[in-house]
DNA sequence: TTGCAAATTTGCAGGAACTGCAATTATTCT
DNA sequence: AGAATAATTGCAGTTCCTGCAAATTTGCAA
């Protein structure tokens, strides 16, 4: 099996996708991933994203600048999250073809599932999110990353749409319809983000999801429509 | 007065921004940067991005490598679009104040008003979109440029907000409720964009304001909340 | 017009990110 | 153990980008 291949053109970063179970190999790859993870953070947060150099990454962590590319591809690779949170099938099924009354509801719990799922390192997380908040250009990526997220979801409710009879030929603009439900539903996914990691990762799920629907509900509702 | 500053850190580009009107000099340096815009775009669409070096540009645009770094700082910057177009005082003012019955439809009037206002040369504006939407990289940093004005316009959400009387202190979430009408708005206006472009830039604002304004509605108004 | 001051362009040296290639070392399989 | 496979590494080379100081151009005033 080798290693991540740097498909850097369609914007990958790296992916921690360990097919291999428990070959010594693989440990050992997630181990020196996670030790480069870590000390490329530690070291940001220290110096600063821009006053690090992959070079002083590669000393605190002890493997060549080569091997370092190897992994990840790029220096931002090491900082940008991992993993791209995708649903289970499952999951993927039971939103589409759920027939509930409120889609924004039940794609809010979708991604919030997906996405607090994936997240298994709370500390190296917080680290993350610290550094990425306090560097312009980790934020551009990292906010590049959500928008692609953004678009996976958008097909997904298009599925849904669809599912409900609904068709591109019927509404022209069904497509956008769903960018746009995703917009508005990933701006409150940004929101209890923040509440979520301002509060200490304290707060139920199930708190965020009654005060975020809140949040929707007056914005739409408070319209009145020419 | 000096050229363009590298002020890269804050992520900035660079700005076509003459405040000088008529000395040859800063004619002559509109006509530069322009020239070296035009090259480098139609060297991008001729042989794919990440095949332009610099130098090629340079060649093409009889400058030295030096000389293009004086004015865009970056290999992107010839790329990624020039004007960060801001609002005046008054259009500012006027959103801030007016008390219009649907803050939605003001504020994409205000955007789309600005944004249109700031582009000049179609021909260019339109070999750049056509690069940048092929391009992942040059489109993820078109994202980010996006997504710094809506944090703008967020601002102004929220002082329209406060100037309604509502205070940050009275509704906490009044930050989040203003992101989440821009996310809403700017939803709307990337899909107005599109039809723009597709369109060849033929149909009226008016006409791309109603089918927008329809859209919004529909996505709000189907919801049955729980 | 001439000559000085300020703006602009340029060359050069060098740092840092990144890639391809081939050699070396470590693991797995038989 | 020894062959097959995978991971690590070194090295040379390309490209982006920066600082600095010298050369050139332009604006302006005597």
């Amino acid at each position: 099996m080798k290693i991540d291949l740097p498909n850097h053109t369609a914007s990958q970063l790296c992916s921690d996708d360990d097919s291999d179970q428990h070959s010594l190999r693989s440990r050992k790859r997630a181990a020196t991933r996670l030790t480069i993870r870590r000390e490329a953070i530690a070291l940001g947060l220290a110096h600063g994203y821009e006053n690090v150099t992959v070079e002083m990454i590669c000393a605190a962590s002890t493997v060549s600048p080569r091997t370092f590319f190897n992994y990840f591809g790029s220096k931002e690779g090491a900082y940008i999250s991992a993993h791209k949170p995708l649903p289970t099938a499952q999951q993927h099924r039971d939103f589409v073809e759920g027939a509930g009354p409120s889609v924004f509801r039940e794609l809010f719990e979708l991604i919030c599932g997906t996405f607090l799922a994936a997240e298994t390192d709370l500390e190296l997380f917080q680290g993350r999110h610290r550094l990425i908040y306090q560097t312009p250009e980790l934020l551009n990526r990292e906010k590049s990353r959500i928008s692609e997220m953004e678009e996976i979801f958008a097909g997904y409710v298009l599925e849904r749409f669809q599912h409900e009879g609904r068709s591109t030929t019927d509404t022209p603009d069904l497509e956008d319809e769903a960018h746009m439900v995703v917009a508005l539903a990933s701006g409150a996914l940004r929101f209890a983000l923040q509440k979520w990691v301002a509060g200490n990762f304290t707060s139920t799920r199930e708190t965020l999801m009654r005060t975020t629907s809140a949040l929707i509900q007056r914005v739409t509702t408070n319209e009145h429509w020419p």
